[in-house]
DNA sequence: CAGAAGATCGGG
DNA sequence: CCGATCTTCTGC
């Protein structure tokens, strides 16, 4: 028996406690031929509103930062370094932008491998957990304990958001 | 319109 | 430590 996470869970909390309830949940995904895989989510990262420097939405509302501010439940998928595709799960309600990046799942450590092994691309741009066929989250028991640590590749965020303990991992 | 930098990774 | 590889944003 599994379960689904669906729309509600995602829009009725921020990122900041998604991002840690996330993890022990698993990353489900149903490829072309029909096979289905799941990754249990070992760690994350939390992207809040407009004025973390860090989040792509402190730019402001653009053609690439439009889904964040979507209610949550949907995928904010992009690409980085001209090669790597990484994976977010908007949360919050409307007009709130933030996003939860799925930096590792058992196995397979670092946003980018996780958009390779579930090979993500721009279709998913907006992709919705709740009603997709090739991509959600099911329920998932935590095990071990949860450390935060500051977020990876932000140091042009600046002294306050740089040292933001935003980054989960379960151990 | 040119140039720089990026929520990264793998090889040497 | 460096190159890959391309989108996005900034400045002139």
């Amino acid at each position: 028996m599994t379960h689904r996470l669906n729309k509600d869970y995602f829009r009725s909390r921020d990122a900041l406690f998604l991002a840690e309830d996330l993890l022990g949940n698993f990353l489900v995904r149903r490829y072309e031929n029909g096979k289905i895989s799941k990754f249990r989510i070992v760690e994350t990262e939390a992207y809040l509103g407009t004025d973390d420097l860090a989040s792509h939405a402190s730019k402001g509302r653009t053609k690439r930062t439009e889904i964040m501010f979507e209610e949550g439940g949907v995928i904010y998928a992009y690409l980085i370094y001209g090669m790597h595709w990484l994976l977010n799960i908007v949360t919050g309600p409307k007009n709130h932008p933030e996003a939860v990046l799925i930096r590792g799942v058992e196995n397979c450590i670092g946003p980018g491998r996780v958009g390779k092994l579930i090979g993500l691309d721009r279709t998913f741009y907006g992709e919705n957990l709740e009603t997709s066929s090739r991509i959600w989250i099911e329920k998932g028991d935590i095990t071990g304990k949860i450390i935060s640590s500051p977020r990876i590749g932000v140091d042009y965020a600046g002294e306050i958001w740089k040292n933001k303990l935003w980054r989960f991992e379960s151990k």
